[in-house]
DNA sequence: AAAATCCTTTGACAAAAGTCAAAAAGCGAA
DNA sequence: TTCGCTTTTTGACTTTTGTCAAAGGATTTT
């Protein structure tokens, strides 16, 4: 396999160039591999052909094994990824605790998004709770796709759009809702983090202790 | 004053075109009122001229009075709102109480996020705290030029960015902070609200009892 | 299988924050 | 200034959540 990865990290299972993909799953019945990424942003908007294809050469997709670090605390988020399959969570590090900021799932994008908008270093690290494929697209590459196809930046605003108000969502949550509360509302709406983090995992995205949440699990 | 609203509400103060504006302000040495408004946007990309005249057309210079309110609970809020001069809140309700969402200051967006990019009804409500002078523009306005200038989508897209990480930034404070943490965070980080907010509304704003602010200011 | 490790639960207690009620302070109108 | 209203403070008590320590479970390694 061809090794045009792009990557500054070094601990890359397998990289592909799209377009490679592509000609594999030409030829076969079920959603190939290719239409996902499209699937995931014509959700917002339409792409042109010419973006289409130009997209298709830039965007690589990556494995990472469980455990992995895809960023890490300090270092630069260069790239944007959308979580093919897998299971990924985000976090930071207060008082020597490792504090959850969010999970992603199939069809996610998974990024720092403070490191990658401003292009700083991060304040988190990204870990790969499970093996997991992506999409990934340079920091550079989409900076040149938003420039040369102005409807990128119709994706890109109605994507962080969507984001914004599932964020603001879980603010309020935190503002107004006890633990109890918050727990089951992740029991009604995100089911899928229960089932797969862990315990401590999940107790610190509510932000409350592993034994409070033990408590709440457990009926006091 | 000719009356050239496109509003909803029926207790608009005055409405200005921005054009009418300009040229009273053009020959004023002080910025001029008009040249706020760009501003603020060319914060954040440069717009073309022909876009710069568009936007002239469309802006409308809105003035509320204290106690009242932009956008209600239960309405879709169909404005996106620039605040020149003033200080207003959002908030919603729970269990009969009032929680303040955010505070908004001069140059600051006014916007319910959720309801005007969904345009569905809104779970929040826009007070104007102080009397208050806006820059408006409809969303139909706002739809029409992202369409016809693609530089509005960048725009547009920059600034969601910036408020998704203060937002992000909030949330976090929530996920590990005590109360006092986050009270002593907007004493160090954001005063305004402490000189011009009522002690509720910063409790709620902070997610904890009045009783409560009131020990943590008076160091128990 | 035993050892080591990690994750989860439980208990006892401490600290943080909420609730309710009443008093005090501030503020505006008459 | 006084009255009436709202906001803020204070006290007493309750509930929620955190902390520390130890005990169970589960899983992996040797």
């Amino acid at each position: 396999m061809p090794n045009n990865t792009r990557s500054t990290t070094n601990n890359t299972k397998s990289t592909t160039k799209l377009s490679y993909i592509r000609e594999l799953s030409a030829s076969i019945t079920e959603p190939s591999t290719l239409d996902n990424i499209f699937d995931i942003l014509n959700q917002f908007a339409n792409i042109s052909k010419d973006a289409k294809n130009e997209l298709t050469d830039i965007i690589l997709v990556r494995e990472f094994t469980k455990g992995e670090l895809i960023l890490e605390q300090g270092k630069i988020c260069k790239y944007l990824y959308f979580l093919k399959s897998g299971f990924v969570r985000g976090f930071y590090n207060q008082d020597g605790k490792e504090i959850t900021s969010w999970f992603a799932f199939e069809n996610d994008p998974v990024v720092s998004m403070y490191s990658f908008i401003s292009q700083k270093s991060s304040f988190e690290t990204i870990e790969v709770l499970e093996d997991s494929i992506f999409y990934t697209i340079s920091y550079e590459n989409l900076q040149m796709l938003f420039k040369k196809y102005s409807e990128f930046n119709l994706i890109g605003r109605l994507l962080i759009e969507k984001y914004y108000i599932e964020l603001e969502e879980r603010t309020m949550s935190f503002q107004y809702q006890s633990a109890t509360e918050r727990y089951k509302k992740i029991l009604e709406c995100q089911p899928q983090i229960l089932q797969k983090a862990s315990l401590g995992m999940i107790a610190s995205y509510l932000g409350i202790s592993q034994e409070t949440l033990s408590r709440i699990r457990n009926k006091r």
